[in-house]
DNA sequence: CTCGGAAGCC
DNA sequence: GGCTTCCGAG
C-alpha cells in the first residue's frame, strides 16, 4: 500500500519521536523545550544551536530514557557525532558542548502545531520547531496507523487522535511501556488536567477541518486578521532566527500551533507568495486558500526535518492541487512579510517547479533521507580517487537548472538545485538507481537539503568533487580534485541556501526562473542549460530584492551580528534557504529540503503552550528502568 | 574535548 | 538503522 514513492522510513514507527525508540535528536529537542532542563541543556546562539550545560546530566537522562545506565557523555556525544553525517546536527566549533541542529534546511514545518518552545524562555536560538519528540507523534505506530495518518490529517479526528497518542505518553519506560514518565509528568501534569491534550488540539483546530481547512489555517488562516502582531521581525537578536512561534493569540485556533515555521516564514522573496494571510490588509479581504498555499504547505512538510522518520505522506497526496504557475506577484510582496506567513518559503520554488512537475506526477515526494553518506575523513582522503569518476559523468544530464544553479553558486557555497527531470527520476532512483547521473543529483541534494541517497553515500568522496561539480556541472564533468575536509561538510550544510546577497534568490530562483515567464524569459525552451543563468538570476534577484527589502534587511543585520567565519556562511545559507527556500527542488522527488523559513518572531505562543503542556507529558525520561 | 572507525547489540 | 561501546588520534 504505500505509494511507490514513499520511503519506508516514513512508516517507521520506531523512529518516531514519541516512540519507544526515541531517537537521540528527538530527545534532545525534547529536553530543549522543557524549561526544567534549561540548566542542563538549552538553546543558545543561533539557529538551532544549543549547549549542553551539564553533559553528565544529559547523558544520564538519555541513559535513563534508553535504559542504558552506563550512558555517559562520551557515548552520547558519539551518538551526536553520528548525526553529523546525517546532517541532523553539526558541531559548533570552538564552543564546548555546543551543537547545532541543521534546521536550516530542514524545515520543520511538519507538525506545525507543534510548538516548540515551551518555555517562554525559549530563545532565540530555538527553532520554531516543534520540538521535541513529544509533539510529534504523528508517526503512526502501526502500519495501519500509518495509513490512517494521512487520514488523520484530513479528517477531523486527526488531531484528537494525535492527542490521544500523546496522552498516552510516548515515552516508555524500559520495562513495560506502561509506565509513565517521571519527571516530566509531574511538571506537566498539572497543567494538563486543565486542558487535556486533546482539548488543546481541538482548540487549536476546529474539529472537523477538512484538510482544506487545515491548510488554510496554516496558510494564513491563523491570524485573525486582526491580530496585532508584534512587529514581526523585531527580532532582535541574532539568535533568534527561529523566532518563536508566532502564534497568534490564545484563542486562535490554530494559529499558534500551526506551524510557526510556516507562518513565520517571511518569505520575502517569495514573490508570489500567496499569502493569504490575513493579516495583510491589502489582501485581507479574503483569503482564499489557494492551491498554492497548500502546495507550499505540503511541500514544506515534505521537506521538513521531521519528516525524518515521520510520515509525511499524508501531506503528499493532494491531487487536486494544481498549481498554477505562479509567478511572482509582485504586488503583494510577501506580505507575509510580517506575520503570517504562509508557508511558503519553500514552496514557491517548489510550487512552481513542482507544481508543474511533481505534484502532478508523483505525490510522494519524499524520497529524501537525511542521511548522507558520510565518508570518513580518511576515506575521503583516500577515497578521492573513486569519487571523481562517477560524479562527473552524471552531471551532464542534469537538467539545466542544476547546472545553472551550480554556476550561480559556484562562487561561494555550493548550492545545487535539482533539475526537475532529475527529480522524477530521482524518486525512483533513489534507492535503486545509482547511475552516475544520480550521483550528481545526490550530491547536489546533499548540499542543498542534506538529503542523501545511498548512492551518495557511496560516493561521498565525490562530494568533494561537488565543488567542482558545481562549477562544472553545467558542463559536465567534474574534475577530480578533492577538497575534502570538514569544510566540505560544513559547506554542505550551509550550502543550501546561499544566495549571494541576501537574497537567496539567486540560487533558488533558478527554479522560478523556469517558471516565471514574466520576467525575462530567461529560459528558452530548449536551452536552459545554456542560458545564462546568471543574468536571469540577476534580474530576478533584483526584483526579489525589492520585494524582500524588509525582510532581507533584517536578515542581513542578523548576519552582521554574528559573524563568524563559518557560521556566517552557514547562516547565509540558511537565510537563503529560508528565503529562498524556493530553490530546492521542490519536487518532492528529490528530496530537497528546504530551508526553513523562519519567520519572524512573533511571540506568542500561548496556545502553543497549552499544547506543550499537553504534550509535555510525554515525558522525557523514564525512570522505570 | 572532539572526531570517527570498528564492532556489537537490539 | 540507530545507536552503544570502546578506543586511538588530534
Amino acid at each position: 500500500m504505500k505509494t511507490p514513492g514513499e520511503p519506508d522510513w516514513a512508516y517507521k514507527p520506531e523512529s518516531s519521536p514519541g516512540s519507544r525508540q526515541i531517537q537521540l535528536w528527538h530527545f534532545i529537542l525534547e529536553l530543549l523545550r522543557k524549561e526544567e532542563y534549561h540548566d542542563v541543556i538549552a538553546w543558545q546562539g543561533d539557529y538551532g544551536e544549543f549547549v549542553i550545560k551539564d553533559p553528565d546530566e544529559v547523558a544520564r537522562l538519555w541513559g535513563a530514557r534508553k535504559c542504558k545506565p552506563q550512558m555517559n557523555y562520551d557515548k552520547l556525544s558519539r551518538a551526536l557525532r553520528y548525526y553529523y553525517n546525517k546532517r541532523i546536527l553539526h558541531k559548533t566549533k570552538g564552543k564546548r558542548f555546543t551543537y547545532k541542529f541543521n534546521f536550516n534546511k530542514l524545515v520543520l514545518v511538519n507538525y506545525p502545531f507543534i510548538d516548540m518552545g515551551s518555555g517562554r524562555g525559549v530563545p532565540q536560538s530555538a527553532p520554531p520547531v516543534p520540538t521535541g519528540g513529544t509533539h510529534f507523534r504523528f508517526p503512526p505506530s502501526t502500519p495501519s496507523d500509518v495509513l490512517s495518518s494521512s487520514e488523520e490529517l484530513r479528517s477531523p479526528g486527526m488531531f484528537s487522535s494525535v492527542a490521544r497518542r500523546m496522552a498516552r505518553g510516548s515515552v516508555s519506560d524500559c520495562s513495560d511501556g506502561t509506565s509513565t514518565n517521571s519527571e516530566l509528568e509531574e511538571a506537566v501534569g498539572a497543567d494538563e488536567r486543565g486542558v487535556g491534550p486533546e482539548r488543546a488540539f481541538r482548540g487549536l483546530l476546529p474539529p472537523r477541518l477538512p484538510h482544506d481547512s487545515l491548510f488554510r489555517v496554516y496558510g494564513g488562516g491563523p491570524n485573525p486578521a486582526g491580530l496585532p502582531r508584534p512587529a514581526p521581525r523585531v527580532h532582535p537578536e541574532p539568535l533568534s532566527p527561529f523566532s518563536v512561534s508566532p502564534l497568534p493569540g490564545p484563542g486562535g485556533l490554530l494559529a499558534p500551533t500551526l506551524s510557526p515555521a510556516l507562518s513565520m516564514t517571511p518569505t520575502p522573496h517569495l514573490s508570489y507568495t500567496p499569502s493569504p494571510s490575513l493579516s495583510s490588509p491589502m489582501m485581507g479581504s479574503h483569503f482564499s486558500f489557494n492551491p498554492e498555499d497548500m502546495k507550499h504547505y505540503l511541500q514544506a512538510h515534505t521537506q521538513s526535518v521531521y519528516n525524518y522518520h515521520l510520515s509525511p505522506r499524508a501531506f503528499l497526496h493532494y491531487p487536486n492541487i494544481v498549481i498554477p504557475q505562479p509567478h511572482r506577484p509582485t504586488l503583494e510582496k510577501p506580505a507575509a512579510h510580517h506575520l503570517h506567513g504562509p508557508p511558503l518559503p519553500l514552496s514557491h520554488s517548489l510550487s512552481q517547479q513542482s507544481g508543474g512537475v511533481d505534484e502532478g506526477q508523483h505525490p510522494s515526494p519524499f524520497k529524501f533521507k537525511l542521511q548522507p553518506p558520510p565518508l570518513g575523513r580518511k576515506q575521503r582522503e583516500s577515497g578521492s580517487s573513486l569519487a571523481a569518476s562517477s560524479s562527473s559523468s552524471s552531471s551532464s544530464q542534469s537538467t539545466s537548472y542544476t547546472g545553472s544553479a551550480h554556476l550561480n553558486n559556484s562562487g561561494p557555497p555550493k548550492i545545487k538545485v535539482e533539475p526537475i527531470s532529475d527529480i522524477e527520476s530521482e524518486e525512483e532512483v533513489e534507492v535503486t538507481d545509482i547511475s552516475e547521473e544520480d550521483e550528481l543529483n545526490h550530491i547536489d541534494e546533499e548540499e542543498e537539503g542534506g538529503i542523501f541517497t545511498p548512492t551518495a553515500r557511496r560516493n561521498r568522496h565525490q562530494l568533494n568533487n561537488h565543488h567542482q561539480a558545481n562549477g562544472n556541472l553545467r558542463g559536465l564533468s567534474a574534475p577530480p580534485h578533492t577538497s575534502p575536509d570538514e569544510d566540505d561538510d560544513e559547506d554542505v550544510f550551509k550550502t543550501p541556501a546561499t544566495p549571494p546577497i541576501g537574497g537567496g534568490g539567486p540560487a533558488f530562483p533558478l527554479l522560478n526562473l523556469k517558471s516565471e515567464p514574466g520576467q525575462a524569459a530567461p529560459i528558452s525552451p530548449g536551452g536552459t542549460r545554456c542560458i545564462p543563468l546568471k543574468l536571469r538570476f540577476k534580474r530576478r534577484w533584483s526584483e526579489d530584492q525589492k520585494m524582500e527589502a524588509d525582510g532581507e534587511r533584517d536578515e542581513a543585520e542578523d548576519k552582521k551580528v554574528r559573524a563568524d567565519g563559518e557560521e556566517e556562511m552557514e547562516e547565509k545559507r540558511e537565510e537563503a534557504g529560508r528565503r529562498g527556500g524556493e530553490m530546492e527542488n521542490g519536487r518532492g522527488g528529490g528530496g530537497v529540503i528546504l530551508g526553513l523559513m523562519l519567520p519572524p518572531p512573533p511571540t506568542q505562543r500561548r496556545a502553543s503552550s497549552e499544547l506543550q503542556r499537553a504534550t509535555a507529558q510525554l515525558s522525557l525520561e523514564n525512570t522505570s528502568c
